[in-house]
DNA sequence: GCCCCGTTACGGTAATGACCGAAGCATCAG
DNA sequence: CTGATGCTTCGGTCATTACCGTAACGGGGC
């Protein structure tokens, strides 16, 4: 069984402040050198490295090597999926607290990536139009895009059956993830169609990277597709 | 924002290994006194008692008093959710080692209770045939009941419809979530509906709970249903 | 009244681990 | 080769915290 010793390892590892920052950053997807983390981290380069050690060591993070730089990238979509269950819980209880909200925190809740799909008002307003639409359906458990939802897709350029195809599709229908938002409470859509969305807007220009952030802001091109494509009520 | 602070405060409240113990004891939905929580952390009273306190002035623990007991359970769903998906992960990082498997194990994998719903053998079995039965659709994403699934379930005495109206039923389709099983490594029923499928199992006595353990065991009636109506391979 | 379950407090030990400075190793530019 | 950069490793300090004994206190149940 998950053996309570590895259990309580993992969660340790992410239970301190600097190491948490850096898994944090992470969060976006991307790959993020040593010294970028351990600013995020807020700790010297030495201590971030031996903090970067270790969680790699036990399998949370993965190295890749790229001239003399090192890449660390959260390890799996497992991953992932923990510390958004974690940020889940931590939001709720901090509920309570009369929540600050800095100027960076504005643009995280507009919009922003989770992993590897979108989130923040971006993300739900998304969801909310193809549920509006017709095109998906979404309760708290899970979703499905509908027949009409796929054909939306596809006219954008999104090939889902392709896609599933290619992840070994086991169900007949189109089934994905809802994601709860932190910064909204509503679900928005993740797993695999929500990823495909969300890089095929990095690659359409639909949307940029806010640098050094999770942020990323719309574009203008974007903002006219979100809004007359997807019917999207954006602010 | 899910401050930084309260991320890493949740995580390291779990991260340590009495208290790892607990919440893992506490995976099985019930409520338990702080003397077996004190038990299966394996401190003593007094020490258990000061975790306990912390945990739930954060607020993951909530607490109820009867009579001169006082017990406590996982705040939330939110909370079983979180603890699940780090065993996920921590179990899949574990994957490489000798694997140790005790008896207490065995039962464990062959049929528990996972907060709310069933999983082991038992729950992969059971969303196996509903699979292959054309009663339900799984992917590794979502889930979703069909028509014939609800008819079926309804005819077992559990009414799919008046569950997800009480619960505020958004979508049109019977949706439901999967669960990776950490013995298993495949999917099973939870959500709303493998909750009440477990529930239901238990008023009927279909399955029964083991002493001291996440384990049930499966009645001679539990066996009997669950082959003939369900349609289940058990073995 | 007494016993049981549980919390709280005090005092003390022991282990853990976070942190930084400085040195050591790679890689790249010139 | 040389210097600069990115990162790791080493050594040592310091703060945190888990843990237990002991003990007092408080309610419930009998």
């Amino acid at each position: 069984m998950a053996s309570n010793a590895m259990f309580a390892t993992v969660a340790s590892l992410v239970g301190d402040p600097a190491r948490a920052g850096m898994l944090h950053a992470l969060m976006d997807g991307r790959a993020l050198t040593a010294s970028e983390l351990a600013q995020v981290g807020r700790v010297t380069l030495q201590t971030a490295s031996g903090h970067l050690t270790r969680i790699a060591a036990v399998g949370l993070l993965s190295l890749e090597k790229q001239g003399r730089h090192r890449y660390y990238r959260l390890a799996s979509q497992a991953v992932a999926q923990m510390i958004e269950s974690i940020m889940q819980v931590a939001s709720g209880l901090e509920r309570k607290r009369p929540l600050f909200v800095g100027p960076r925190d504005v643009a995280l809740r507009a919009a922003r990536t989770c992993y590897d799909h979108l989130a923040g008002r971006l993300g739900v307003a998304l969801a909310d139009a193809l549920v509006a639409g017709g095109y998906a359906e979404l309760a708290s458990d899970a979703g499905l895009v509908t027949d009409a939802g796929t054909q939306l897709l596809h006219r954008m350029g999104i090939d889902v059956d392709a896609l599933l195809a290619r992840r070994g599709k086991r169900a007949p229908r189109v089934l994905c993830r809802p994601c709860l938002d932190w910064s909204e409470r509503r679900p928005h859509l993740a797993g695999a169609v929500g990823a495909a969305i969300c890089a095929h807007s990095f690659q359409n220009g639909w949307i940029r990277r806010i640098p050094a952030s999770r942020a990323v802001a719309i574009t203008a091109k974007g903002q006219r597709i979100f809004r007359e494509d997807f019917g999207m009520h954006l602010e």
